[in-house]
RNA sequence: GGGGAAGUCGCAUAGUGGCAAUUGCAACAGACUGUAAAUCUGUCCUCUUCGGAGUUCAGUGGUUCGAGUCCACUCUUCCCCA
């Protein structure tokens, strides 16, 4: 099923379709066993075993995701690796035949920073549900994974703050390196437990110094890996820097294989990183933002909340694909969303999903069109407005 | 007709001599990036150069250095008995 100094996998291959002549852009498809994926691609998050607030069927069908996230913590935690394995798998718990990526909990390392401890075994969380002691190590966080199902595993790494000092974030890199070569080594020792071959993809830290982000862009590459992951940006680093360390890392990873931004963004964030060769995206911003009222469209950010929308009875997005987009209005959501009505959230939600899925197949087209540099500019100036 | 209770910044509340005045809701803004988030923050009498300044607690008058708080009367509302 794979060989001994390889990650590659038969079910998985990416195959470029196009690249940018003035960028480093590039449109892709990744296969897997759950289905292709055209790249660039965003990825919902779906947390606990749901995009919050959004059916599998508009997933499917209005926004028309080609992969989701799920986490490794937080499944863990609840419902819990036994009952997962009972289900079959992720993929058949939630009713979702489509590809799934899991995070490892490395970005729990970071956001739930006050209630665990790092050694170099492993990170030893205390439950935010009950407060219970969970020891996570680079080997079973690849077994818990491996129960879950998910096609695409993520190494277990060390999420360091984006302004982490320099001596901190290079022996925070080491320990992820560290970590990366255990969870290689587990990876090979195990076997896939519902009949479809899952890839595990190694995460790029090295906060925002540009010789430890080559040291481990270059660690990462050596692994041989179906795709890669960039770690650790957007966690509190100006934005230009994020998008000089894209750009470190991508003239080192190998140009052949798929690249994931994690956690990253916005959608002008998006345009950037794609210019600078990203392929993969997730985000909690479309859902989360979407349920606090903010929705993302072609004209830039809209706070539905606010009372201008009061009156504004067009539709959410007329050419939309989602039929929520194309029946109800501005003024339908500012009402919903104001009286805490729970069809706001499904609405906002189904929308910044919707947009996110287009604007990233736009980008994509664009590139295939080969005007993606042009569009871009013109797309980025539009999409961070607020109206 | 008799007896009782109460009127505080949109609504509801706290406040029993040092108060521009508690809290909740509403309203109006802002934040949110590998989800402990249907969450959090700010403003919310008027003006302000953000240091303050000026007017407030049904009304009028009074006691007091000082009154939302005490006294008198007026107005209004509610409850009970006829």
């Amino acid at each position: 099923m794979y060989q001994s100094d390889t990650l590659t996998l038969s079910d998985f291959g990416f195959q470029l379709a196009a690249t940018d002549k003035l960028t480093n852009a590039r449109a892709g498809v990744l296969r897997t066993a759950h289905g292709d994926i055209p790249t660039p691609i965003f990825m919902p998050v779906g947390t606990v075993g749901s995009v919050k607030a959004v059916h599998q069927s508009e997933l499917r069908n209005d926004i028309d995701a080609k992969i989701i996230l799920g986490n490794t913590y937080h499944l863990y935690l609840r419902p819990g690796t036994d009952l997962l394995h009972a289900a079959g798998g992720l993929h058949r718990f939630i009713g979702w035949e489509r590809p799934i990526l899991t995070d490892s909990g490395g970005f729990q390392v970071f956001s739930l920073a006050d209630n665990r401890k790092i050694t170099e075994e492993g990170c030893t969380f205390k439950s935010h549900i009950d407060g219970s002691r969970h020891k996570f190590t680079p080997e079973n966080v690849i077994d818990i994974q491996r129960l879950i199902g998910s096609d695409i595993m993520m190494a277990f790494d060390e999420c360091p703050p984006g302004e982490s000092p320099y001596p901190y974030a290079k022996k925070s890199m080491e320990l992820t390196h560290r970590w990366m070569d255990r969870c290689v080594q587990r990876f090979r020792e195990t076997e896939p437990l519902y009949g479809h071959q899952q890839a595990l993809f190694p995460i790029v830290q090295g906060c925002k110094y540009p010789d430890l982000r080559r040291i481990s862009a270059e660690h990462a590459a050596s692994k041989d890996a179906v795709g890669y992951a960039i770690g650790g940006l957007a966690v509190g680093e100006p934005t230009e820097v994020m998008y000089q360390m894209i750009e470190v890392v991508n003239a080192i990873l190998p140009a052949d294989r798929p690249r994931y931004l994690m956690g990253v963004g916005t959608p002008a964030n998006l345009l950037e990183a794609i210019e600078r060769g990203v392929d993969m995206f997730d985000c909690v911003m479309p859902t989360r933002n979407g349920r606090n009222g903010m929705l993302f469209t072609w004209e830039g950010t809209v706070n539905i909340k606010n009372k201008k929308w009061e009156t504004c009875f067009e539709p959410i997005d007329p050419e939309s694909p989602a039929e929520a987009d194309r029946v109800y209005t501005y003024a339908y959501l500012h009402h919903l969303i104001k009286a805490e009505e729970l069809l706001g959230l499904q609405i906002a939600s189904i929308h910044n999903l919707t947009f996110y899925l287009s604007l990233v197949r736009a980008a994509r087209q664009h590139i295939v069109d080969g005007d993606f540099s042009q569009w871009k500019s013109a797309m980025v100036q539009k999409l961070m407005r607020r109206i």
